[in-house]
RNA sequence: GCACCCAUAGCUCAGCUGGAUAGAGCGCUGCCCUCCGAAGGCAGAGGCCAGAGGUUCGAAUCCUCUUGGGUGCGCCA
């Protein structure tokens, strides 16, 4: 396929700041520290039934025992186990998990890390999946797990479906994931893109996690860079009408705002034709931004990005909604007219001091007080967005998340200030910042044109790529680390490209369930899972079910750290167990999925592939990638 | 000047509320297809985790300082 990446698409937006644009400019992002935990002691608003977590089980097989040496006197009483931890420990010749309660309890019990360990290991002795308990290094307590355990995670993958590895961590705590929330000015660009898949992967995730999740999008149609658009589609409307226009300073001259213009022609005819500004601005600015919201609509169900709320920041502008937030602040005794000092070592030509009105959000955590009013009395970005936070706050929101472009770095602390003024610090808030996206081509940096509103779209990047190697490839880093992006090397077909390595594992999957199915075997999940999984004991098919079994606990760990990114990764390295596995079949036929001649075996065989599947498809749904039967 | 982010193998990057001998891909060297898709797999070489202190039983991870790179810093959004 010839890549058309010559047909660009216009577009203005490009120039003022715009919170979503992880690509409007080279930047390192901060992400503000991940904030306490909310509220843990609100009532479920969903029961759910956990699936199976074979590391939270032996957990609390962990903390059961503990306890009972409390009640014993083997231990002090009241310790605090929060710390304790069941992990796979990274050399596997350690066993099969680790616990580190000897080592965190040694203090707080006044007891020496090994006599602890060892009066662990001998009450959990008598778990029946822990084959055996080794003492080790500073005094860790290793485990190694009957096999029979892990056979039972494929069973529970089996049984659960894609229910396997979804948790109740979340207790349905109402949390707000707000994302893109580009302005209204043009199509979603490569840096929204990234933001767009950023939020929506990370809601879907918190979903996963137990959470109730609302995905919004914060419209910034309240300031002047909606009347720069207004008067850029006046513009191409004149222009409709057979007019020569010239786009100067400050317009958007790009072509997606030509069939705007029309529009609005066929709407009013010549109604606005050589009148001036104050005739028509308020309604062309109303049609213009209507028109864009479209646009940017269709551009995010091209990614697959469906939102549950639209917020209109000009709906708090006249109601008097950005009055009672500030005089929310203002009871609070943050809000005073003062003079700020100027920044340091650079002092702006045109600087002088000036009294202006000011949010005391050093009372909060910032390093300066912020304003909140120009000098001509209308609200600076900030007043209405204050605004937008405390609606959030009063619908009720456990925790909030705010997706920023990492060019809004300067903006973290001022906004975490307001929420914890606003919600008397009961509502965390945690602010990603995701970094830009360098554009490549063959290895090759792919400049965009100089030309004035020129610039790669979404729509572009998915016309070429496709929308699930699109996300994907958006994951592969962390949110807070520059991405490359190239379009040929994310279509490539290698163990490089890692959209193409795991859809691969799925797709060899499916391969072997076509072949059983074509071979009359019954392959589905409640025949496999009733089979006799002891038969599976090779190395390189528990380091499967091991993998496997950690898939709930990577889901809690991503969803704890809000970093989908490790969903990702995680599914590159099942797959590449799994991989190794298939391949491990060339030499030891006893390991191959399909068994010759042997259906009874090769049921028992088709159990751990099928796990798989349905493990990558759980992940690649939170991603919002779908999963293939066959590569092409 | 201040704030925030980043620094891990030659290159691109993971690294779990602090855990044992720091991992993967690419590249390099040597292997594996009469057999479920070799678009794959196995093995090897390659590291003072930018530097220096500190906290801790234990630090790539937390704190302080330094160096290098990036971003932001009163009526832009």
């Amino acid at each position: 396929m010839q890549p058309s990446l010559g047909a660009l698409r216009g577009g203005g937006g490009g120039r003022e700041p715009d919170r979503a644009g992880c690509g409007t400019g080279a930047g390192i992002g901060a992400t503000g520290p991940v904030d306490a935990p909310p509220l843990r002691d609100k009532p479920a608003a969903i029961e759910r039934t956990a699936p199976m977590n074979l590391f939270a089980d032996i957990r609390g097989a962990v903390t059961d025992a503990l306890n009972a040496m409390m009640a014993e006197g083997a231990l002090p009483g009241g310790l605090d186990l929060s710390a304790v931890t069941v992990e796979p420990p990274r050399d596997a010749g350690h066993g099969d998990m680790a616990t580190n309660a000897a080592m965190v309890l040694a203090k707080p019990a006044g007891k020496k890390p090994r006599d602890i360990a060892e009066a662990l290991a001998a009450k959990l002795g008598s778990d029946p999946r822990i084959t055996s308990t080794e003492v080790a290094g500073p005094g860790f307590l290793n485990l190694r797990i009957d096999p029979k355990a892990w056979a039972g995670v494929i069973a529970a993958v089996l049984a659960d479906g894609p229910q396997y590895g979804r948790s109740d961590m979340g207790q349905g705590l109402k949390v707000n994931v707000e994302y893109v929330s580009a302005n209204p000015t043009g199509p979603l660009h490569v840096g929204h893109t990234r933001g767009a898949v950023f939020g929506d992967a990370l809601a879907s995730l918190l979903d996963y996690a137990g959470y109730d999740v609302t995905r919004e999008y914060y419209i910034n149609d309240g300031g002047a860079q909606v009347d720069v658009l207004a008067r850029s589609v006046y513009l191409r409307y004149l222009e409709a009408h057979g007019q020569e226009v010239v786009f100067e300073g400050g317009t958007y001259p790009g072509d997606y705002l030509i069939a705007v213009g029309e529009a609005l022609k066929d709407k009013v005819g010549d109604e606005f034709v050589d009148k001036g500004e104050q005739y028509w601005l308020a309604e062309v600015r109303d049609f213009a931004t209507e028109a864009m919201m479209e646009l940017i609509r269709e551009d995010l169900s091209l990614l697959n990005v469906k939102m549950d709320r639209f917020f209109s920041e000009k709906s708090l502008y006249g109601t008097g909604k950005i009055e009672a937030a500030i005089d929310d602040l203002k009871g609070k005794g943050l809000i005073y007219r003062g003079v700020l000092e100027p920044p340091k070592g650079k002092v702006p030509e045109d600087w002088e001091p000036r009294e202006q009105t000011l949010f005391r959000s050093t009372d909060h955590g910032d390093d300066v007080d912020r304003p909140i009013m120009k000098s001509d009395g209308s609200w600076t970005y900030f007043a209405p967005d204050i605004a937008y936070h405390y609606d959030k706050i009063s619908r009720g929101y456990d925790l909030l998340i705010d997706v920023f472009g990492a060019d809004h770095g300067g903006y973290v602390k001022r906004m975490k200030s307001a929420v914890s003024a606003l919600s008397d610090g009961r509502v965390p808030v945690d602010i990603k910042l995701c970094q830009l996206v360098k554009l490549f081509k063959n290895g090759e940096p792919f400049k965009m044109s100089k030309r004035a509103g020129t610039f790669i779209t979404l729509r572009d990047v998915v016309d070429e790529v496709g929308p699930d190697v699109t996300r994907f490839v958006m994951l592969t880093r962390k949110n807070d680390a520059p991405l490359d992006f190239d379009f040929d090397k994310v279509l490539e077909q290698s163990r490089e490209n890692p959209v193409f390595y795991v859809q691969y594992a799925h797709a060899r999957v499916s391969s072997v369930m076509r072949k059983a199915a074509e071979a009359g075997i019954a392959h589905d999940d409640a025949t496999l899972a009733a089979t006799d999984l002891a038969a599976l004991s090779d190395e390189a098919e528990l380091a499967v079910a091991k993998k496997l079994a950690e898939w709930p606990r990577l889901v809690e760990i991503a969803a704890r750290t809000n970093e989908p990114h490790r969903v990702a990764f995680y599914l590159y390295e099942l797959a590449g167990d799994f991989h190794t596995l298939w391949n491990r079949g060339n030499e030891r036929h006893d390991l191959r999925f399909f068994q010759e001649g042997n259906a009874a075996a090769t049921q028992a065989k088709l159990a751990l592939p099928r796990a798989v599947a349905v493990v990558i498809s759980a992940g690649l749904a939170i991603l919002g990638v779908t999963p293939v039967d066959e590569m092409r």
